[in-house]
RNA sequence: GGGCGUGUAGCACAGCUGGAUAAUGCGUCGGCCUCCUAAGCCGAAGAUCGCGGGUUCGAAUCCUGCCACGCCCGCCA
């Protein structure tokens, strides 16, 4: 609790320091304290033990006792060589009430940190509609995106769209050569598609791909050499720069990616920014990059003219040459990568990539190659995949749950809760809470687990609505709305702290966490790790529900100013708490 | 074979810059709606923190060996 800290480390250090331990010694031992009801902040005596020649338990009760008695501390106790420090709840009161904890807003760029953010995240393919294994890239990389401006961050949210190369020119390649007759016979065994994605391009081109995937393993042997030969050329002319090729390459994949976008839209991601991998090509960047580096000491060529650089010399163990040309001439993805982060160097001081694990390797090598350039590397966040109980997802395979199926099912799921708990409801409102339940809970199911844990996507997992889940604290979120909505109606009394001993569980418990809110935020983003704050939501809201409990904020028609006013504050945490996670703090439901 | 990551109650998962009784949810068992929305609240049972060594006043956390699982090791993207 940074709030108490500062109030405490002043005294810490003057009576240390005349004891002769400095504050470089303690400061890093003084943490949140593990048990509440050990107190907030703890200090372990045991280090100061040899230098003071003294036992830790006499050193925490000779420093409890010297400790002054503060308006912030209602209790300073020394247990097992523990030196407990319990904030006063009157002064946790006072502290929330006086605007000390930040509520912000995650939607929209303040600036008052001074900071200023790129992320680049999903980056994904546009050859077929979203499947959740691709999901918790978009999803982890926007509740980033979100974190960051509801800390006070500038940040841009930037998609590098994969333009050229193999995908999609295979998906182009498809489009131009094979018939609606042909991609059905291709396809015949496999499921049909989904009636209901019939008008959306994603659903309908990735037949295309897919068509074409099958030919290229499954055709005679003519046929696939002539096929190899077609889409090669294709990609060969896009790694050259080809503007006719790129122009169509970009009409075959962009209803591809606008029904990809139209997705993530319904689970409330956008861009502020799209940048294509072409860009590099076509205005000659890619190919100074190649000179700069044929020119460092590192460099090396292949028989066939291939450029490498041996990045065995600066570390890299395994396999430690990284090509960055082709024995052609032209550039691999990976040169182009390094292209791209230079360019985003110069947009940005902050630049953090959301990547899958499998492009662990090649981020290390984009990394190395850029410090060999006197470049910074990103800050990486890697994830591990997604996969179904039966296996790894692939579009290729058609094995996937897509995220339009899941939003479905989701939203119908919510629904049928809704409709039985609160039969008053018209069909509008129903399936405006559902939408937003429904998809909130497919987020926060994903958010919730740190991103290097492997992930098994379970149906009641994505669909569970209790406890634990996101409807849980859009739930203690709406009794903090209908309280506000009740209380503006009545007659208020004034805003009077009740005593100490008069102040139930549930509204110290309820000030502490909400004394810890922009804590957890703050690690939260410096450490990249969005499940932290999901996790103190659910801690949050869990402590509004024993608020709500213990603290009735109307009785017999009047309002507790003092309760009200807390009640307040939660409600607006939460409320942007909840846009940070990407969830709609619905008022109802 | 090499590199990186993961291994914590029946299931899932937090804690990993070393600190006191390993947190939480699901599931199980029991209780609470004349009172601000019960998608809620209260209580109980349930853990050799993968296994073996080591460092330390103190190890789930650090080091090391082993085991299991995942990802990577293309002049693919």
């Amino acid at each position: 609790m940074k709030l108490l800290r500062a109030e405490i480390s002043p005294h810490l250090e003057a009576i240390l320091s005349q004891m002769g331990v400095d504050k470089a010694a303690w400061d890093p031992l003084l943490q949140p304290s593990r048990e509440a009801s050990q107190g907030d902040l703890t200090l372990p005596c045991f280090p100061f033990a040899s230098i003071l020649k003294k036992a830790p338990q006499a050193i925490s009760d000779d420093l409890a006792e010297q400790f002054p008695s503060i308006e912030a501390l209602l209790n300073v106790s020394s247990v097992n060589g523990y030196l407990n420090f319990t904030a006063n709840p009157e002064w946790l009161a006072d502290s929330v009430l006086s605007n000390q904890v930040d509520v912000g807003s995650a939607l929209k760029n303040s600036g008052r940190t001074g900071e200023n953010v790129l992320i680049e995240h999903t980056s994904a393919n546009p050859n077929g509609p979203f499947h959740v294994g691709r999901a918790r890239n978009a999803i982890l990389g926007d509740t980033l995106v979100r974190l960051h401006r509801l800390h006070g961050d500038d940040v841009r949210a930037e998609y590098y769209v994969d333009d050229m190369g193999k995908q999609v020119g295979v998906l182009a390649w498809a489009l131009e050569n094979l018939s609606e007759d042909e991609v059905n016979e291709l396809l015949s065994d496999r499921e049909p598609p989904s009636e209901r994605w019939l008008t959306k391009a994603d659903h309908q081109r990735v037949r295309w791909y897919q068509a074409a995937q099958v030919l290229r393993k499954d055709a005679d042997e003519d046929r696939k050499a002539q096929i190899e030969n077609e889409i090669g050329t294709l990609v060969h002319a896009s790694e050259h720069g080809d503007l006719g090729v790129l122009e169509s390459f970009e009409s075959a994949y962009t209803p591809v990616l606008d029904g990809m976008l139209a997705t993530l839209s319904r689970l409330g991601i956008s861009y502020d920014t799209f940048t294509k991998e072409s860009r590099f090509v076509v205005d000659g960047t890619v190919a100074d990059l190649m000179s700069t580096l044929d020119a460092l000491e590192i460099a090396g060529t292949a028989d066939n003219g291939a450029g490498f650089l041996d990045l065995g010399q600066r570390g890299l163990k395994g396999k430690t040459e990284f090509f960055y040309r082709r024995g052609d001439g032209s550039s691999l993805y990976a040169t182009r990568d390094v292209a791209y982060h230079m360019w985003k160097w110069g947009e940005s001081n902050r630049l953090v990539n959301v990547l899958g694990e499998d492009h662990k390797l090649q981020a290390k090598q984009v990394g190395l190659t850029l410090e060999e350039l006197n470049q910074k590397r990103p800050e990486v966040l890697f994830y591990s995949f997604i996969k179904l109980p039966e296996g790894k997802m692939s579009t290729r395979r058609g094995n996937v749950v897509f995220m339009d199926d899941l939003l479905e099912e989701a939203h119908a799921q919510a629904s049928a809760v809704v409709r039985e708990l609160r039969p008053e409801y018209d069909d509008e409102k129903v399936a405006k809470i559902a939408e937003a339940v429904g998809t909130a809970a497919v987020r926060f199911n994903i958010i919730k687990v740190s991103p290097e844990k492997g992930f098994t996507f379970r149906w009641e997992e994505a669909l569970a609505f209790e406890a634990g889940s996101a409807p849980f604290i859009m739930y203690a979120h709406t009794r903090a709305c209908s309280i506000s909505k009740r209380a503006g109606t009545l007659p208020t009394s004034p805003v009077q702290c009740p005593s100490v001993e008069s102040m139930p569980e549930g509204l110290v418990e309820l000030l502490r966490l909400m004394c810890t809110h922009n804590d957890v935020l703050e690690r939260s983003v410096r450490e990249q790790k969005a499940h932290l704050f999901a996790l103190h939501m659910l801690e949050l809201a869990n402590a509004y529900n024993g608020f709500y409990r213990d603290c009735p904020v109307v009785r017999d028609g009047e309002v507790d100013g003092f309760a009200f006013s807390i009640s307040e504050m939660a409600r607006e945490l939460m409320r942007s708490g909840l846009e940070g996670l990407g969830i709609t703090p619905i008022e109802e439901m």
